[in-house]
DNA sequence: ATGGTAGGTCTCCTA
């Protein structure tokens, strides 16, 4: 396999942050990026910025101010899937397929709103039947040659999170949300990238713009991921979670993330 | 236990 280096981030408006996506291409040089929370219609992307850097090819499926996913790849894209959820035509997944078959699915998964109940939060409900979804219609079974990225809103482990015990009822962590994942997992025999390398230690995607200072209280959750198909795993190199970038300017407030096969 | 910030369709919705 040709080495292969994908990055994933919700970047929260990419026409706001187009220079902070330009200075991780420079500091990372991933051959795919996969970003999330675009909040814009594809006719307003900012394509021709990302061409100048190598990235020719680009997959989106974009809306007006919400969700917005975009695929940027220095290799040649040869397929494209857009794939709905929970019967909604909202912007949230594109798949993707490179000259060497392997596939590529970019997903943001939705937040869930603040009360962790189906039948009090319909924002949790959209939540929990989309990723039923994923695992009965999308990856209803193993997958091969398939890596599977994005903001998932989930942070599956007590290591996860800064504290398990404080967040065991907050939407993101909950258990009827980890089960669902692990589910996922287990139907897809996916492996978790970042956890394949680092089995324990706590390291954080997504750091609320709420706290005074996201560096001093370091009240983190792990909600980006990277999961590759069984297949990929002898592949599998390193994966970094770029935190440095919180602390950019005018940030978002999840961080990228890359895993190298 | 509470409230805090950020982006876009901008005094209201989302995260």
């Amino acid at each position: 396999m040709k080495s292969l280096a994908i990055a994933s981030w919700n970047i929260n408006s990419v026409r706001l942050r187009v220079g902070l996506v330009e200075k991780f291409m420079k500091l990372a040089n991933p051959d795919i990026i996969c970003l999330q929370e675009t909040k814009c219609i594809d006719e307003q992307l900012p394509l021709e910025n990302f061409k100048k850097l190598g990235y020719k090819f680009a997959a989106s499926k974009g809306e007006k101010s919400y969700n917005g996913v975009l695929t940027l790849s220095k290799r040649k894209i040869v397929h494209v899937e857009k794939f709905n959820f929970c019967g909604k035509d909202d912007a949230r997944h594109i798949g993707i397929e490179l000259e060497d078959g392997i596939k590529v699915h970019n997903l943001y998964i939705p937040a869930g709103g603040d009360v962790p109940d189906t039948k009090l939060n319909s924002k949790f409900e959209h939540k929990v039947s989309f990723l039923s979804e994923i695992r009965d219609k999308l990856f209803k079974s193993e997958t091969k040659k398939t890596i599977m990225v994005g903001d998932f809103n989930v942070a599956p482990l007590p290591d996860d999170v800064w504290s398990h015990k404080a967040l065991i009822n907050v939407v993101s962590h909950t258990k009827i949300e980890t089960d669902l994942l692990s589910e996922i997992k287990k139907r897809g025999k996916w492996i978790d990238t970042f956890r394949e390398i680092n089995p324990s230690g706590k390291l954080y995607s997504w750091w609320s713009y709420r706290a005074r200072d996201w560096k001093v209280s370091n009240r983190g959750r792990r909600l980006d991921h990277i999961w590759a198909s069984q297949d990929l795993k002898p592949n599998l190199r390193k994966v970094q979670i770029f935190s440095e970038a919180r602390g950019w300017e005018r940030p978002s407030d999840h961080v990228p993330i890359q895993a190298i096969f």
